[in-house]
DNA sequence: AGCACGCCGACT
DNA sequence: GTCGGCGTGCTC
């Protein structure tokens, strides 16, 4: 029998199956899925995985010399395989992320294993026991407790026994060494939600549209039959209310569920909710987890112990089984889609799945992506709206402000005269503001006034921002640090000067025009601790800080009832990027963080700061009207040809020679250009806006085009075309409709 | 990727 | 002569 093994490299050259004979004595146990060590090369011995069994081979074929474990299905090897051709990269690349957490670690020693500990187990029977006990064969009082504690547990842990038959463990080991108990090592489950005390609740009566929405998709996890549908509604509609009695009727069916959730929404409140329903059969999965954790978590869905998982875009690979419906809560957010290779889509994932499963998708959002709306609203997705706030809540009030206007009187600061007057208010009735700018540090811009010198980044080619708390410049995307300049250095003047701002600047005036007042900042910057985004959030709210400054990072997860006001500082900050979806994303966050106002009783208020008052995002996210703001930009994309009428792709050329980037960006363009037969719209490869990060040049062919299965063909064949015998170092990433354009 | 092979210049 | 620089090609 000879099987195809995938070996586990990312070297290009590798990127293909190798036969190898299975020996007669792994014969009845190999499978596909398997993973082997074989011997590669001259005296190499590599890791690899079985994705075929065949009869013969027409190479002079080796050995497999053992099957390590057996994590992977035929299907995992299959969505590996689909994945690699689809997203341009390696097999083995795709099937590291099915894997057990830790396992695809090359040192052995920070691999994920179970964590074991002492139990204790009776070695003679009870009554016999007894006897000796009542004879006097055993007189320690101590000894005869642990007996008694062992009587009522077939298996204790060793520190519960101790501590519960007040004994020590030279008295555990002593009757271990008399033979009456047994001490083994067992498996022991760490879990992230152990100290949950949570109070269980049941599921809440529906309002029609829930009704109606519950009905059709239930009835959809019931006849196994495939669906995409989108709950379009604001928030506090009931959407969760809706996905937890989904996936209610999954598990009174027998079948499981995978809930997405983007990795910053992943807070305790929110796990509590399902913990509340559930109990103990919720998993989580996410990046905050320690690996012995994830591992743990991991395992209890591989053996069925978990009937629903929670987690983050990776979690769509945990091996569940009987799957009876995949839910993507907010899914616009673009954490679904992933920045490194595999740069996969876990929404364009998740509909595979289901299909294959034939089980209901169900998408979530109260501002859906463009592309997803696009597709409910042309029948491709099933569309149910919910128009109701389940508490009847009324939205905040929101005003724009033109910065423009502020200038021309003369108000420099980054507060205008309406914000300020509007915090003033708000701390005299003791009430919270939360203020938002998307830009950390103090100053992110640092020019020479003499010679016009700027401070950049030794590694990159993007300037340095100002952190003022450490005192030094900082580099944003390599880490580079250096202290700050007094002078010039390149003409020696002393005419530094320091703009643009950020949150630290942002607190600073703030602490300055409101001395008393109690201000707490979050971004990347305060939020460092396993768990301290939680800690800054709690802190807010318990301590009643009068205002919270924050970049993106305060728009989800908790909720502040007694936040009324909420501060846009800079709303354009996201409109300038050079990105066809712009437009969304500023009004996404906006209204994400405007609905930070007055959920409660007390109406809130937001106050949008702009230079673009009249631009449509801002406008809309204003009404916090998402339909309004749909038709606009929807318009937009048909007109310039952008997704979801058509999509974007993106060569990186990235590599440590400038020229050989080049070199490689303009062979790729030729070979494109060639194989492409018009089907693809190619622009000229060009230096990227950052055009070298940590060292690296990099360089971009952008193309528009129907991504199908002709154009991924014409790609992976170009690209190997462009890497067959060339010695250029540098290498190809493509993206497709990338979250990053830079 | 990692490793051997081999072609060429440099040097004891 | 022969040591070692790295470009080239192969791994079932």
């Amino acid at each position: 029998m000879v099987a195809e093994i995938i070996i586990n490299s990312n070297a290009k050259d590798l990127n293909k199956q190798f036969d190898y004979f299975v020996p007669a004595e792994l014969e009845n146990q190999i499978k596909i899925g398997n993973r082997v060590f074989v011997p590669f090369g001259k005296n190499g011995v590599k890791e690899g995985y079985v994705v075929c069994l065949k009869e013969k081979s027409t190479f002079a074929t080796k050995n497999i010399l053992r099957i390590e474990d057996n994590f992977l299905s035929d299907f995992n090897i299959n969505l590996a395989k689909l994945m690699a051709r689809r997203y341009f990269c390696n097999v083995s690349d795709c099937i590291k992320l099915m894997l057990p957490p830790g396992s695809s670690s090359k040192n052995i020693s920070s691999r994920a294993k179970a964590k074991m500990a002492d139990f204790v187990y009776l070695n003679k029977n009870k009554n016999e026991i007894n006897s000796e006990i009542e004879n006097g064969t055993i007189k320690n009082p101590k000894q005869i407790r642990v007996l008694n504690v062992l009587f009522q547990n077939d298996e204790i842990y060793i520190l519960d026994l101790e501590r519960l038959a007040d004994s020590t463990r030279a008295t555990v080991k002593g009757l271990e060494k008399k033979g009456y108990i047994e001490i083994r090592q067992k498996a022991i489950e760490r879990n992230p939600l152990i100290n949950k005390e949570v109070k269980r609740d049941t599921a809440l009566k529906f309002t029609d549209e829930q009704q109606k929405v519950y009905d059709s998709i239930s009835k959809d996890i019931e006849n196994n039959v495939h669906s995409q549908n989108l709950i379009y509604g604001i928030t506090g509609s009931g959407k969760t209310e809706i996905y937890l009695q989904l996936i209610d009727a999954c598990l009174k069916q027998g079948k499981t569920a995978i809930m997405l959730v983007p990795e910053i929404s992943l807070t305790p409140q929110m796990i509590n909710r399902f913990l509340a329903r559930f109990g103990d059969v919720v998993a989580v999965l996410h990046s905050k987890l320690m690996l012995g954790e994830r591992y743990d978590q991991w395992q209890k869905i591989s053996e069925g112990k978990s009937k629903i998982l929670i987690g983050a875009r990776s979690a769509i690979f945990a091996p569940i089984k009987d799957l009876g419906i995949i839910i993507i809560d907010e899914e616009h957010d673009s954490s679904y889609k992933s920045e490194s290779t595999p740069r996969y889509s876990a929404k364009d994932l998740a509909k595979y799945i289901c299909a294959q499963n034939n089980i209901p998708l169900v998408l979530g959002s109260a501002t859906p992506d463009v592309k997803t709306f696009y597709d409910a609203k042309s029948g491709k997705i099933n569309l149910f709206t919910l128009t109701k706030r389940a508490n009847e809540s009324s939205l905040p009030k929101a005003t724009i402000v033109d910065l423009r206007k502020e200038l021309a009187i003369g108000n420099k600061s980054m507060i205008s005269g309406l914000l300020k007057s509007k915090i003033e208010e708000n701390i005299k009735n003791k009430k919270q503001t939360i203020l938002f700018l998307n830009r950390r540090g103090y100053s992110s811009f640092i020019m020479c006034r003499e010679c016009g010198f700027t401070a950049k980044c030794k590694n990159c080619n993007i300037s340095l921002t100002y952190h003022i708390g450490e005192n030094k410049l900082k580099c944003h995307y390599c880490g580079f640090e250096t202290k700050p300049l007094k002078t010039c250095p390149v003409c020696k003047s002393e005419k530094i000067k320091y703009f643009g701002i950020g949150t630290e600047k942002l607190e600073n005036e703030i602490k300055s025009m409101f001395p008393e007042v109690a201000t707490i900042r979050m971004d990347i910057d305060t939020v460092t601790k396993k768990n301290s985004h939680e800690e800054i959030l709690e802190k807010f709210k318990k301590d009643n800080i009068d205002i919270l400054i924050g970049t993106q990072m305060v728009v989800k997860g908790h909720h502040f009832p007694n936040v009324t006001l909420v501060g846009i500082i800079a709303a354009d900050s996201s409109l300038g990027i050079e990105d066809y979806r712009a437009s969304e994303r500023t009004f996404q966050i906006l209204t994400q963080v405007a609905g930070r106002a007055g959920r409660e009783e007390t109406a809130g208020e937001v106050i949008i700061q702009t230079y673009n008052p009249d631009n449509f995002s801002i406008e809309c996210a204003k009404e916090q009207n998402y339909d309004m703001f749909y038709d606009a930009e929807i318009m937009l994309r048909k007109t310039l040809k952008y997704p979801p009428f058509c999509d974007i792709l993106l060569f990186n050329i990235i590599g440590n020679n400038e020229v050989e980037v080049k070199k490689l960006a303009e062979k790729f363009y030729r070979i494109l250009t060639r194989n492409s037969l018009e089907k693809m719209l190619l622009l000229k490869p060009l230096p990227s806006p950052i055009s070298k990060i940590k060292n690296k040049y990099r360089w971009r062919i952008l193309a528009k085009c129907k991504f199908s299965n002709s154009v991924i063909d014409i790609i992976n064949k170009s690209l190997k075309e462009c890497y067959a015998n060339s010695n250029n170092k540098s290498s190809i990433i493509v993206d497709v409709n990338p979250n990053n354009m830079i």
